[in-house]
DNA sequence: CTGCACCCTGTAGCTACTATAGGGTCAAGA
DNA sequence: TCTTGACCCTATAGTAGCTACAGGGTGCAG
């Protein structure tokens, strides 16, 4: 039995946190104290530990809900976690890949740049080309 | 002189966009025709371009204020704007780094996975694991 | 009884747009 | 002349996932 700080704590985030995640459903909702306090249970920590490992690997609160409420489904099938986690698997392969042409644009962008107290810069002279074509 | 329809197509993007960008003040204020249009020239054009790439190179906005306001300012040291860029290469190769472990653990939490009828799943075991160590 | 740490609700802020609602303008066609 | 349609205007709310207040109440130690 934990108070919202103590279950925060071990869980390993604010508990702004822990309201925000009952508040969206992602966590059901905690019992109240007679003063009002929400007191939580070992079932809540397991999930808010859930949802932070989940975070943590890039899926977004709405496919948290997902797996979440097929790990709650007596009838859920492995396919479909599977094809919730590939899915996810080819969205960061593609922000990768986004992200590895934005860094070889750069580099190149950056390589002929002196660095020094010119007045003109090759890097913002590339920002400002009317033309990229090579 | 362009409209604002005429620019923002010139430009790459949506009509909201380039007033959001008049809003936040990276882009200046366009002259406005009697009937309260407004009026681009192009100048207006230019700066548009520089930060629809720079935006696509992954700039935030206040990063692209600062570029803007060095390529405005006689007085800019080149080392200035390279600091800025190898900033966001900094930050770039940061996140690259991040998905890159997101993707390696997804694809240990994967490989195990059947992907079939089964009622149980290794994936969502992973992530309620109690303990990752081992 | 005072202070402090903790709890509560409700709301605003962050980024970079996007999408309305509710109106005005202008040129072409019937 | 009237209407249709494409365009323009402002202002506001929505998106994701928190984070940070404001303005209160609770509970325990000194």
């Amino acid at each position: 039995m934990y108070k919202i700080g103590q279950i925060a704590k071990r869980a390993g985030m604010g508990v702004e946190t822990v309201r925000y995640y009952e508040q969206i459903g992602v966590l059901p909702a905690a019992h109240r104290a007679q003063n009002g306090y929400r007191i939580y249970n070992e079932e809540h920590l397991r999930r808010l530990r859930f949802i932070k490992r989940a975070r943590e690997l890039g899926f977004s609160l709405e496919k948290v809900r997902s797996l979440l409420s097929l790990a709650d489904d007596e009838q859920m099938a492995c396919r479909q976690v599977r094809a919730i986690a590939e899915q996810h698997l080819s969205e960061i392969r593609s922000n990768i890949a986004d992200l590895q042409a934005m860094q070889r644009v750069l580099e190149t962008a950056v390589a002929p740049c002196p660095g020094d107290n010119s007045r003109t810069c090759p890097i913002l002279d590339a920002l400002f080309a009317d033309d990229e074509g090579g």
